[in-house]
DNA sequence: TGGGGTACGCACCTTCGGGTAAGTACAGGA
DNA sequence: TCCTGTACTTACCCGAAGGTGCGTACCCCA
C-alpha cells in the first residue's frame, strides 16, 4: 500500500490536492513543520498527541514522495533524522489557510469547542485557524 | 452512521473543515452545484461519473446537515428534489480555490494527466482547477 | 403490457485506513 | 546488567468508508 492506490486518475487539481492531504495526520504534520522549521521524528511524535509510530513514518514517507517534505538522515550512532518542508509543502500550507479560516468560522457559529492541548496544537489554533 | 462519528473533538479549524469535506464525492458535489446553481438528484448522478446512488444520497444528507447545501422537495408526482448551495457552501468553495490551484500546479509539474470526461468535470478543470 | 425514469431506503459485502504490539541495532546511563 | 532512547519495520486486527444490488410507489411512453 502506501503508494499503489495513489496518483489515481484525478478529475481535477482539487482532487489531486485532496489526495495529497488526505490522511489523519497530514495537515498536522504540515503545521508542525511550518511552525518549527525542522523537526526530528521523536519531536513530531511528541507534538502530534496520539499518533502511532507506524502511521507517522507512513505519512512522512508519502509526503516525502509527494515532494512536500525533505528528509535528511544523519549517519550518527544514535540515529538522527530531520524533517522539513519543501517549497511545495510551504505553498500547500498557504493554500490551506483559507480553509482553516472557514473551518474556524464554522466552529464558532456551531458552538463547537476545540480540544485544548499543549504544544503545537495550541499554536495552530491561534495561528491560522 | 452518517452522523455519529462526525463533529468529533476538533483540534483546530482546518480539522473541522477537512471533516466536512472528507468523502469521495463531496468536493465534486460542491463544484457541480457551484457551476449549475440548482441541480436535481439525477442530474448530479449523471454529472459525477461513477457515483452510486447510495453514496450520493448519503453525502447529500451529510452536507445538508453541515449547512452546506439546501434541499428542496417539490411534492409532485414524478418526485422532484432540487439541491443548491447555501452561503456557507459558497464560502467553502471560495476557501477551496487556492487548494485547487495548488493541485493543478502539482499535476502540471508531475506530468500527471487528469481524466478526460464529458460534462461538469471538464468545466471544473477549466474553471478553478 | 412492459420498460424506463424519479428519488430514494435497506441489506450485504469488500476494501482500506488506521491502531496495537512486538522486534531491530546500537549506544549511554544507573 | 538492565533499562531507556533513537528511528524505524513487520505482522496482525478492527471498524468505517464505500460499492453492489434489490425493492418501492408512482407516472409516462411505446
Amino acid at each position: 500500500m502506501t503508494r499503489a492506490p495513489r496518483r489515481g486518475p484525478y478529475v481535477c487539481g482539487l482532487d489531486a490536492a485532496m489526495d495529497v492531504v488526505s490522511g489523519k495526520w497530514k495537515v498536522l504534520i504540515l503545521w508542525e513543520l511550518e511552525h518549527h522549521g525542522i523537526r526530528r521524528f521523536a519531536e513530531l511524535r511528541r507534538g502530534l498527541t496520539g499518533v502511532s509510530e507506524k502511521m507517522l513514518t507512513q505519512h512522512l514517507r508519502e509526503m516525502e514522495q509527494d515532494g512536500l517534505i525533505h528528509r535528511e538522515v544523519h549517519p550518527e550512532v544514535p540515529p538522527r533524522v530531520e524533517y522539513s518542508l519543501t517549497e511545495h509543502g510551504i505553498a500547500l500550507n498557504r493554500a490551506l489557510e483559507p480553509l482553516g479560516f472557514w473551518g474556524r468560522d464554522r466552529l464558532r457559529r456551531e458552538g463547537i469547542s476545540t480540544v485544548e492541548r499543549e504544544g503545537v496544537v495550541e499554536r495552530r489554533c491561534t495561528a491560522a485557524s
